[in-house]
DNA sequence: TCATTGCATCAGCAATTAATGATATGATGA
DNA sequence: TCATCATATCATTAATTGCTGATGCAATGA
């Protein structure tokens, strides 16, 4: 951790980003791209159980990337802000320019070795 | 861990942030954006150990965030690219949005420092 | 009122991660 | 060659995280 100034502008960035830094969240966030949807959708869409879904929903309020809304007892969520894909979409124009460098480099083997 | 189709796609863009997620990391980046720098130079920076600035700077190569050059006995790491900037200032420009949602949910405790 | 549905939360675990101190490697100059 | 400096790596520990199954709770409708 740091000792230095500017912790908390730090650690507000590093919240953000670590509601980005999992495939599963980033998954639920491709499909709230496309507009809200409930808790059963996204374990629908998504393949991912209804309680870990709940737990990552929580997170990513938490990181302030999504909202909800509550209707009757359906609730549903949708992207915090329009910026999100905005982000999501310079992370992947900047994944296309490094690719050739990550396929390059021995130390980025994506899970293993 | 996700079952459906895009998965690799999704554990790019996770490692991505993955490196992203750290206020550490967050730090070593922002003394980057102003050029090259060694590894003594980013210990004496951040404040960092020794030891935990290689640990983070090799989580950043591996990322595919910075990029390394030796020079004599001196190590100088870089930016891997421009767009990394154009992340930054969009999650900061995000994080300005959501930031009265931030102040008012009571999820939303930074770390301490 | 009762059962059901949709979602949230809890406890527990396995796995990962950040940090530290000690040590190793590798380049340089005396 | 030897000593030193810059950096990398190792072993360990503590903390965090992701996942699961079970349970709780609120909204709905019979």
């Amino acid at each position: 951790m740091l000792l230095n100034s500017g912790v908390t502008a730090l650690s507000l960035r590093a919240k953000l980003f670590r509601g980005l830094a999992d495939s599963s969240r980033l998954a639920i966030l491709d499909r709230l791209r496309a507009g809200p949807r409930s808790v059963s959708q996204i374990v629908e869409l998504t393949g991912l159980s209804q309680s870990n879904t709940s737990n990552h929903l929580a997170c990513l309020i938490d990181c302030g990337l999504i909202a909800r809304e509550q209707q009757g007892r359906y609730v549903f969520y949708r992207l915090s802000d329009e910026k999100i894909k905005g982000l999501l979409e310079t992370a992947d124009e900047l994944l296309a320019e490094v690719a050739r460098g990550v396929y390059e480099c021995t130390h980025y083997n994506a899970e293993s070795e």
